[in-house]
DNA sequence: GTCTATATCGGGATAGAC
DNA sequence: GTCTATCCCGATATAGAC
């Protein structure tokens, strides 16, 4: 049925990457990754070395990809507020695009990173130096003030991260336990996290111009949202 | 050696936790437990049904601290502002105390809390609506803007979780591909994370004395970081 | 490249002595 | 309450036919 050719991977890797994602590493069989790609176990030993070099190979591809994402960003010619902006874009569109990429970086803060290799963490450590690059433009562009980046990444990223990673354990609760909270729409959630940062990076700049003012978008924040 | 009523139980519990936060649930073998805890694997089967069973009662003691200390704080007397301070402290502190906290929460979020039973969804959805009582006082009280808790929730919880519990990542990064980044001290992202929320959380309220107007301690954030 | 066995072993769980 | 010994299933990984 299915021959083309690296089709057959593909399909492995994307069965494990959903399979990982919600059942981690070690909570997933590789005859759980089989079937759910429709191929044979022994597919998986053939086309990777073994469930740990599929794995790898998977963390490698998410975090390659944020790393050209973000580069992209950085080089744009955009002003740094709305780099800022596309960054957080970037990473949430990435998060609702591939479902299985939150869990599995949650996973892997948990997990201490021991799966990564040292090319691997250098991907990631790409990401952050990317966003590094884009604070100390707008700094020496006089639009943001002074911020740590590291504190800064953590504040951009883990709201991202969380509200999606957390996506069914936020319905299961409402169902459940919280009928009466109304459903946060990801565009809203992400829409606060922009604001919040563009506010929090730009206030207090010593530049003069703040190219773009933070006001509020979308219907995030009006009145009677609440509960 | 170790003999006092219930210090066998305690000694276990203390045990997995940490196993369980760096490999997870089903990364961790019982035998790993018993070894560390100083006791036999069969000690586990007789003070714990089975290993879900130990595993679910240290999620259940996790999320029924958590509720309880938010619940402390919804209920005393400080003004609004000060209780998401107090919220945000406790939580903090609960992190850095019990640092297998934010991992395993963080991988139940990945797991979409499979593990979790009612009794103890409905611990977590008590966190939640104790802050929900919180900001619904603040509201009233006009020192709060309508602002969506679940959206709050998120904001507040996510980065206190994320960065302490990528505590390993980070110093990891940090020495072998980052080693130019200057160490973060836990305190000022805590305070950053602070003066955000009650910037965010006051900025446009529309009652007159703002109890507490939102200063900033610290050099985290400095004039305006609202949004 | 893809499949069907099958070897091998780790780990959850129990029996039963002390 | 605590230990040793053991059962046994499930899961990784491989051999080898097609």
């Amino acid at each position: 049925m299915k021959k083309a050719p690296g089709r057959t991977r593909d399909a492995i890797l994307a069965a494990a990457a959903s399979a990982f994602a919600a059942r981690g590493f070690s909570g997933t069989s590789v005859d759980t990754i089989a079937a759910a790609s429709g191929f044979n176990k022994a597919m998986i030993y053939y086309h990777f070395r073994n469930k740990k070099g599929l794995y790898v190979e998977i963390l490698r591809s998410v975090f390659r990809f944020m790393g050209s994402r973000a580069a992209d960003i950085a080089d744009s010619d955009l002003p740094p507020p709305a780099k800022i902006e596309a960054f957080i874009d970037a990473l949430d569109s990435m998060a609702a695009t591939r479902p299985y990429m939150p869990p599995i970086m949650m996973r892997e803060m948990a997990e201490g990173a021991v799966h990564l290799d040292s090319g691997t963490l250098r991907l990631m450590a790409a990401i952050f130096n990317n966003l590094r690059r884009i604070l100390d433009e707008g700094l020496a562009k006089g639009v943001f003030r002074p911020a740590h980046p590291v504190l800064t990444y953590f504040t951009l990223i883990s709201p991202i991260i969380f509200f999606r990673g957390a996506a069914p354990i936020r319905v299961a609760l409402g169902k459940t336990h919280l009928p009466d909270v109304r459903v946060v729409d990801p565009a809203a959630f992400v829409a606060n996290v922009k604001s919040t940062a563009i506010t929090v990076l730009t206030a207090g700049a010593t530049g003069a111009r703040s190219p773009r003012p933070p006001r509020r978008r979308g219907r995030t924040n009006r009145p009677g949202d609440h509960a």
